[in-house]
DNA sequence: TCGATCCATAGCCAACGGGTTATCAATTGC
DNA sequence: GCAATTGATAACCCGTTGGCTATGGATCGA
């Protein structure tokens, strides 16, 4: 799910600017965005279902803000894979030295 | 390029399979991933062009290896996401500071 | 040498995704 | 109360993508 929200490249640079600038109003977003007010609602719904944002109402806006800690499966996902690849080298370190015997 | 590399929920269980196994070959590979052979082709092409993997020839079959330190760009990534969040921090302790004076 | 195996490529098709415009509900200011 | 603003939803269009089958080139075994 978090690969799939963060691969189109529209929806990604929404999310680096609430990371970078706080929360948001949609209006904002969409200045900043180049496409069209109902394609960033859109954007916006996907990265919310995906946990990466939070929404706020305030009167007639609604704010928006990155929820980091949605990234968390993300950098324990890079992690697991660098432990498959250490746990190999540590086998073939083992057969090496069985070897040297 | 990564992040859309890794949406495929198949594509992406090739990588886990390649870095938690080792050097496969693609018939090996098109075994565990329930597809076709030809699918199975398409998927290495685009995760060697990411440069996710790498490939070695060797006779009529094509090993595949997982190319971990690709994955680089994305750890980068994520921490420049943090970065920006821990500075909006900061920023925010700042203003607290000047007003409790 | 010849059939079998392994893989890549080509060509096709259905489904999905990201964009648009149109519209509506809710809120706000006059 | 009414017009204007804000954002969400609906309906639609079209390019991309991930799957398939068919095929061909290269290599291996007999």
């Amino acid at each position: 799910m978090l690969f799939r929200t963060l691969a189109d490249p529209t929806r990604r640079a929404i999310f680096e600017q609430l990371c970078r600038e706080g929360e948001q109003t949609v209006g904002t977003l969409t200045t900043h965005a180049g496409i069209s007010q109902p394609a960033v609602s859109k954007h916006l719904g996907v990265l919310k279902q995906a946990g990466l944002v939070r929404d706020r109402h305030e009167g007639r806006q609604t704010h928006y803000r990155a929820q980091l800690g949605a990234l968390a499966p993300l950098i324990d996902w890079t992690r697991e894979m660098g432990g498959f690849w250490e746990r190999r080298f540590d086998q073939l370190e083992d057969l090496l030295k069985r070897m040297d015997q």
